[in-house]
DNA sequence: ATTATTGTACTACTTGATTGATACAATAAT
DNA sequence: ATTATTGTATCAATCAAGTAGTACAATAAT
């Protein structure tokens, strides 16, 4: 893992971005289990407690789960995992149509705005 | 105005987006005189100074000028305002492709949510 | 010239977030 | 039973953001 942290963002919120990531692209599998939180620490050269902060953070959205004194594993439940992705996915949508909104731009300008984006980018 | 404020966020960002709500949907009108600094806080009943700072923060981003001590204005400039909106547009919609982006999502994908939310919200 | 009104600068206080050091608790491994 | 490893709780230190109080500076209005 790269553990490419700067100080714009808390550190804690960079990594569970990073872990997050990993997760959702598959990289950590479903029922895999995760280093230990000083290990992830150490090799991330944070201190323990944020690492955890992370940790715990990313348990509160449902992608992890912890065994008490076993670890802690990627969660099984894909189809909860896929739920997730949706209501992400919903979720920002939503914000994003409203700041446009806000704007003041019509569906046919979000529309146009897309394809121009796309079509430049590739 | 409404002045409708919360604790969610730093106030003076809440004023500053009601004022440019005002000032992009046009109930400010381009080189209207804003009510003093003073005035705009006891109205909101906010501390001169947050309020100085919403203002300031809109003045960074050009929607509003000032004239050192006849007052504030919103900008004539209506080229620079809609160049303006469209650079924002711009950024909310980079943004919100990213994080789509990281969810896995492909473009059609994309769309497909879209039209989706626009056929559910009417 | 004087006064009132404008924006601004400066400083301090408060609060919350972030990070860190350390100790604890539970249990798997031996 | 003991030990090592796991996550967790607690407390403190630091830091930055936000807000507020007050005084200053410039100039339009009189």
């Amino acid at each position: 893992m790269a553990w490419i942290l700067d100080d714009s963002r808390p550190i804690y919120l960079q990594i569970e971005d990073l872990i997050k990531t990993k997760i959702i692209s598959g990289v950590y599998q479903p029922g895999q289990k995760l280093p230990s939180v000083r290990d992830l620490a150490a090799e991330a050269a944070v201190n323990p407690n944020t690492m955890q902060k992370a940790l715990t953070e990313l348990e509160r959205s449902g992608l992890v789960y912890t065994q008490r004194t076993s670890g802690r594993f990627i969660t099984e439940d894909t189809a909860k995992m896929t739920e997730l992705k949706e209501q992400i996915a919903r979720e920002q949508l939503q914000l994003f149509l409203k700041n446009m909104e806000q704007l003041g731009l019509s569906r046919d300008d979000i529309r146009r705005l897309l394809e121009t984006a796309w079509k430049e980018e590739s």
